[in-house]
DNA sequence: GCAACTTGCTAATCCGATTTAACAACGGAG
DNA sequence: CTCCGTTGTTAAATCGGATTAGCAAGTTGC
């Protein structure tokens, strides 16, 4: 049976001392006199008798947990974004503080209710994430508290954001393909998601097609063309098939997710093409298949931890959060899947 | 600004009654004598300003704080665990109560002072959960508490434990292999693994093996080997391509992991071989890339969502809660990988 | 008509800390 | 020998609820 916890009355009832006078000599206040002797009694009182503060307690006069909510539409569900969890727990772990972990699965209503859970108990920030980098209307109970914005954006909410520069892994797609040498016969498959299955998952197409553009032009090279499509395993299959069905021989293909690099491999190995001998691909997110496809896939790594860390480090900093962008860069993780160009 | 948070109190005034009667109103309790209009007003007055009890002022009083406390090794880490969070994290929504989410890397020390935060903070119970199944020695400071063993076994330790029915599973993949018509040419390939990366992560192995063999054997048919190694995409393929280059010719496959398969479709592909025309293929996990791979891959699912479900659903039951081992059904997910046994 | 109940409500206490205000004891200045 | 400031300590209030004990007023019993 769980025997009954140390109070600091008792610390303080063993070292001879008021609870006043255990409460400064513990909490190591400096402002308050307490000769080194009684400071000396009631730390050792406290260590023999195994005291921990107890957190709910003392929240209820301090106002602050040690403890942070952390919402989020399916960010657990998603297989590779429990990195972003790993990121934010090790963040808060080494700073002390626990983690409210909560999945609203979308429904606004049930997003309200848990915010106001979290509420209820005291967190001292909360941070809203969603699974892919979008445009969010942030619940009201959120609104003039501490909060920070993970994988989203919310203009006119006064709130840091931590998302992954896509912009800049657009533009290092396009950098490893020039630096192979290609310069044509270069496509991109899933494209801007313009007629995605999300309304508002254009922000990481967008930003990956202007920053892969905008390199190949400098350097002299072009996109053939832009297949817009899916971003699934499924849809990278069907039309990259449809690709060379049609008579098209690229020698490059900028796949916008992983998944939908499985897919092309699966039409390329099906139309007897090998990767990257006839045909380069780069992709992006670095799924867990990525490593392990062969060949191995070249991929701009969506920093899923680093955007957990972030957020909590935000929200953790001192003094109060500025409107401000953070964009987390998406490392190159430089496999085998681009070759040079193949002869005509 | 968030300004100051509504009380009992302010609900009280405004409904001209005592704190005492606010609180007895809200509750809701019978045992009190609360005329309707007193009570009425009460609820009215609390609607109107948004009154919220704040969990943690009353927690210091009942000791409960509608809380629990998830401690993992690395759970949030591998790609399909995610899915032990959502079940937990749903079972709690709808039971009213927060998870925190820890994770201590394996590290008994990290593991202790996590479970002290957590009890620090009052948590109404524990649930400790294993990425894999395994034998596990809990924390000391878990001894006499409310816990739930999630994919973990502790015998003597005096709580439930949650875990795959692998036996089961085991037997199902036999059924499934002689349903069509599967009685020789049968290998494991993963087998117990009786030297495992991991030194306690046999249950698995040796589990599914003895389901297996059990059903093969009553079904007249029999393993023709079993490869032992290590339960990656690369072990699969490494071993399959050394089992083809020994001039063995399987019909099936039994691949202990998704990732075995993967590896086993790429060392068959290589070798010519069409799955499941020559050879079939069943496995076990059913992580994502089972459902992607072409032929989808047959498997048996590891029911992640359901063991964090249930363990919730255990440790917010009614009364004691008994050293029970639950074993959670394993279901069949029947796609392409199985085939009638090729000829001579 | 008075004791014995019942009904409806509230004052006071508690939970385990933090924090404010005040109070002895002592030393030095004048 | 006072007065004042310092030092070390503690009583009491506070945080926001839950709970216990008890108190008025109204009802019933005989």
């Amino acid at each position: 049976m769980p025997e009954r916890r140390v109070t600091m009355a008792d610390v303080a009832r063993k070292a001879g001392v008021s609870p006043t006078t255990a409460s400064f000599a513990l909490s190591g206040r400096t402002d308050m006199r307490i000769s080194d002797a009684s400071r000396e009694r009631v730390l050792v009182a406290a260590r023999e008798l195994g005291y921990r503060p107890n957190v709910t307690a003392r929240s209820l006069r301090t106002k602050s947990t040690q403890t942070i909510g952390l919402v989020s539409d399916r960010i657990t569900t998603t297989p590779f974004a429990g990195d972003v969890i790993r990121g934010a727990l090790e963040a808060a772990r080494e700073r002390d503080h626990l983690l409210f972990i909560t999945e609203a699965g979308g429904d606004r209503e049930a997003e309200s209710s848990l915010v106001h859970a979290l509420l209820d108990r005291q967190v001292d920030a909360v941070i809203y994430a969603s699974m892919f980098t979008r445009y969010i209307t942030p619940p009201k109970e959120l609104y003039g508290r501490r909060v920070v914005l993970l994988n989203c954006l919310a203009p006119g909410f006064d709130a840091p954001s931590a998302v992954p520069d896509e912009i800049e892994a657009g533009r290092d797609a396009a950098r490893a393909l020039l630096a192979a040498g290609h310069t044509e016969g270069i496509w991109s498959i899933g494209g801007h998601q313009a007629v995605p299955a999300t309304p508002e998952g254009i922000i990481a197409g967008n930003e990956r097609m202007r920053g892969l553009e905008e390199v190949l032009r400098a350097g002299g090279a072009r996109l053939d063309g832009v297949v817009e499509c899916d971003w699934d395993t499924r849809d990278g299959h069907r039309e990259v098939t449809a690709l060379l069905a049609a008579g098209h021989r690229p020698r490059a293909l900028v796949c916008m997710t992983d998944r939908v690099s499985l897919g092309a491999y699966q039409a390329l190995g099906e139309a007897g093409l090998s990767v990257p001998g006839d045909v380069s691909v780069v992709s992006f997110d670095d799924q867990d298949i990525a490593s392990v496809l062969r060949p191995a896939l070249t991929t701009l790594k969506l920093p899923h931890y680093q955007l957990g860390r972030l957020a909590v480090e935000l929200i953790l900093g001192e003094g109060p959060l500025e409107a401000v962008v953070h964009r987390v860069p998406m490392p190159l993780q430089d496999r085998a899947s681009i070759g040079t160009p193949a002869e005509g």
